[in-house]
DNA sequence: TTGACATATCAGCCGCCAGTGATATTTCGC
DNA sequence: GCGAAATATCACTGGCGGCTGATATGTCAA
């Protein structure tokens, strides 16, 4: 018995709930699209959405979502929104990510339990 | 135009998609328990059940899935499968988002485009 | 002020994956 | 061999999240 979700309550700053979230966050390719646009530097909204090839509304939207996550942070310059990764280590996690993809879990994309999300 | 998938076709080992499928993995409460409760050291899938709280096909079907992406590794013995992480740098990566979550992506848990997956 | 541009917001639909329950397969103790 | 235990597999379903299309808000230029 016990389904509960009593598993790692106080163990660390950040629930195992919140890590999961935390991933989700990176796990959409049009967010991971814009994260990885926004490495390099800085980027307005227009500039994300010719970089990506997302729609506007899309791009906004998950730009929204990054911002609340506290993944990227946007600045208003005028009728511009300048949008940044939030933090040095988002680019350490991505880099750190494409190198498992170069070494152990390079199956991931022959793992069928799921897509890319669509 | 063009809604095309060629962002970027051969920048690194992994494809924008191929990077958000492995966080992907990592994106689900559930194989993402499987994973801190692999941290400490190998386990068989009973104990993992009883570690996580997770039903026995559920889990089953979720090491799977973490096996085929290579991000954890199964060794049968006897009627017993213990399984272990993959690499140390699925621990790094584990890390390094608790770190995230302790820092600027503290409000993670407050982003309601999307749940934590259930 | 007026129009054009840049961005944000909203409602709705569709596809998909996680969980369940039953069952199959393998391996141990006796 | 026999029954029990450990794990794997399968069909099914429900809820959720991402995309679109239209619209709202805000800001610059002339």
């Amino acid at each position: 018995m016990s389904n509960d979700t009593d598993l790692q309550e106080q163990v660390t700053p950040g629930t195992v709930a919140d890590r999961a979230k935390l991933f989700r966050g990176l796990a959409d390719p049009s967010r991971l699209a814009i994260l990885e646009a926004l490495r390099p530097g800085p980027l307005s909204v227009g500039q994300i959405v010719a970089a990506t090839g997302l729609s506007q509304p899309n791009a906004s939207n998950h730009l929204r979502c990054l911002s609340e996550c506290g993944l990227v942070a946007g600045e208003a310059r005028g009728r511009f929104v300048d949008y940044r990764l939030a933090d040095l280590r988002i680019d350490e996690l991505l880099a750190l990510a494409t190198e498992l993809l170069d070494g152990p879990a390079r199956g991931v994309d022959a793992c069928k339990s799921y897509r890319a999300s669509p």
